[in-house]
DNA sequence: TCTTCGAATTAGAATAATTCCAATTATTGC
DNA sequence: GCAATAATTGGAATTATTCTAATTCGAAGA
């Protein structure tokens, strides 16, 4: 698996040519490697230009395209705040989002241990949850 | 404060001329009447196509107007799904939302009785939530 | 009742994120 | 190396939403 190392995070280049299922191309390469790189929650814009510093012909579109294929293929997650514009994590451990008010900047934070949905949802009988989403909005601290 | 009684919502007439703080206006009632009456969480084009069966002409910005005065009033709340259009809520109870992938309708899903966010989230400490949203996706019963 | 003045409404233009399209370019399996 | 297939590209299109500037409304005071 892709490491998340906080300290180090694979160039395009390490990266092999297929994860997950998913063919690897260098663009995707490149978007993968961004997304893994800084744990900041960036926008698709953002991707596009960060992609760009390496790889100055990569189109939006393509980063687009790319994302939606890390997405789906289940390497990245696609974090939403109201209509903000998406963004993109790849913590794929189990978390959801804080995003502080003052500066904008997205917070993982995780589940307490051992706790899972239907401890503190009413779930209708027969519900089968295939995808969740919690996202926070608050002040941090002294802010 | 408005009945959200299943079997009656009030019309447009029957709103009293402020409701939290909000001035009513006439489109507002409207607009507050509509998302009211059905509970099926409407988005702002729904609004609009209802709103003008009643008041031909009224505008879009207007329900656009109208929903953003009553959602930050508190009066509704506004409800996403990843990118998909805004919708809108009356019950204004403690819930989230789990949406049908089959056929795309929202059902309100309640918190189980006295469970709150740090029972279950591992929130850094001195963080205040000013807004939280759940959104729930998968399969009902049978589908 | 008439006037005034801020707020609300309106139509339409503008914005911005995202998706689509058609043409080109890579990549894979033979 | 050569089809066949898939990915990339630039630009146009889409779409929800917001903005703008002009008009209208409505409450409060004269």
């Amino acid at each position: 698996m892709i490491s998340l190392d906080a300290n180090s995070s694979p160039t395009p280049e390490e990266l092999p040519p297929e994860i997950g299922g998913l063919r690897m191309t260098k663009q995707r390469r490149e978007v993968f490697s961004v997304v893994l790189a800084e744990r900041d929650h960036p926008t698709a814009n953002d991707v596009f230009s960060r992609s760009q510093k390496r790889m100055p012909t990569i189109s939006l579109a393509t980063v687009y395209n790319c994302l939606e294929a890390l997405v789906s293929h289940g390497l990245v997650r696609q974090v939403n705040f109201e209509r903000e514009p998406s963004r993109y994590c790849p913590n794929l451990s189990d978390h959801c989002h804080f995003q502080d008010e003052k500066t904008g900047t997205i917070h993982d934070v995780v589940f307490k241990e051992g706790v899972n949905l239907a401890d503190f949802l009413e779930l209708p009988q027969g519900t089968a949850v295939s995808h969740l989403e919690i996202s926070l909005k608050g002040r941090i601290g002294s802010n």
